[in-house]
DNA sequence: CGCCAGGGGAGCT
DNA sequence: AGCTCCCCTGGC
């Protein structure tokens, strides 16, 4: 188990912030020592069940891999060993960031971009696997939060590779590009993709046949890699940009969606201050879309 | 039942 | 850049 001291970094946000959808909150048993852990799986949708002492308990899978991690205020354990946090966790959840740096440069006229950063300090930009943003944001156009999660953990327990950690905790890995290219084109209707499906197995058949090379776009600056991912069949201006953010950590990725949109809107009439914040309008974007998801206005 | 919205995209002008 | 159509699922 790995023990930290964090700012700016807050589990329960991140899970929230609609840029992973196989990250959740599970009920955890917490021991002081943290020596073993017994952890309940109460399925999805659960009530605000509390844990004990304040902490939180989240499950994550990131491409093949799983992580228990739990938080309480700034202290957060990472149930993994030291080497894997070190070459793996650490990356994914961008600890070694400065995101105060980024809040600091906020316009302090600008009340609206501060209250939103402040409801979302916690979060950071996770640096997750290419081809799993690839699908997920696929699968995420013109549908909600929460059929996106059950869509994606449809094909993964269908498609993906059952797993089990040696604490015996099981679960499913992200399909392959190549399980997925074999697939008929309405076969993944009963994931529940609706006409998605048809994206997701023409996008994996490019990537199974080489057509299109993740590798070769991960190496690529910004501009050149979301004109790559352009060429892919489903995604449009909004979802590479996802793809870019949360993928490759281009920061300088700003998605429009609909509550984006409305938000420049009514906030931002002559448009939001990009130059000010060239380099990471990415990260402020995920405070904008985070308050209006969450502010319940 | 109809209607509409859900973190859009393709195809055409 | 703007427009039309696309045409799945869930909620009201």
């Amino acid at each position: 188990m790995v023990v930290l001291q964090t700012d700016y970094f807050d589990l329960g946000q991140i899970c929230r912030s609609g840029q992973c959808f196989r990250m959740r909150r599970i009920e955890g048993e917490h021991e002081g020592t943290g020596a073993e852990k017994i952890c309940l799986d109460v399925g999805a949708g659960h009530g605000d069940s509390k844990t004990s002492l304040g902490w939180e308990t989240y499950e994550i899978i990131a491409d093949q891999k799983y992580l228990r991690a739990s938080q309480r205020g700034r202290e957060c354990r990472f149930f993994c060993c030291q080497e894997e946090f070190e070459d793996f966790w650490k990356v994914y959840f961008d600890l070694e960031n400065d995101y105060k740096a980024y809040i600091d440069q906020i316009n302090p006229r600008d009340a609206y971009l501060l209250a939103a950063a402040d409801s979302g300090s916690g979060i950071r930009i996770l640096r997750q696997d290419l081809w799993e943003m690839v699908v997920s944001f696929l699968i995420s156009q013109q549908n909600n939060i929460v059929r996106i999660r059950r869509c994606i953990g449809n094909i993964c327990e269908r498609y993906g590779e059952r797993k089990e950690t040696p604490e015996g905790w099981e679960y499913y890995g992200f399909p392959k590009a190549e399980t997925l290219a074999g697939l008929d084109e309405v076969a993944l209707m009963e994931c529940n993709l609706g006409y998605r499906g048809k994206y997701v197995v023409r996008t994996a058949r490019s990537v199974a046949s080489g057509e299109t090379d993740l590798e070769q776009i991960r190496k690529l600056p910004y501009r050149k890699a979301k004109e790559e991912l352009l060429k892919l069949f489903g995604v449009g201006e909004k979802v590479a940009d996802c793809i870019c953010l949360f993928a490759l950590h281009d920061l300088e990725a700003f998605p429009v969606d609909t509550h984006i949109n409305q938000a420049l809107e009514a906030h931002y009439k002559r448009g939001f201050p990009k130059r000010r914040y060239r380099g990471f309008q990415g990260v402020l974007q995920q405070y904008i879309f985070y308050y209006e998801l969450h502010s319940g206005s």
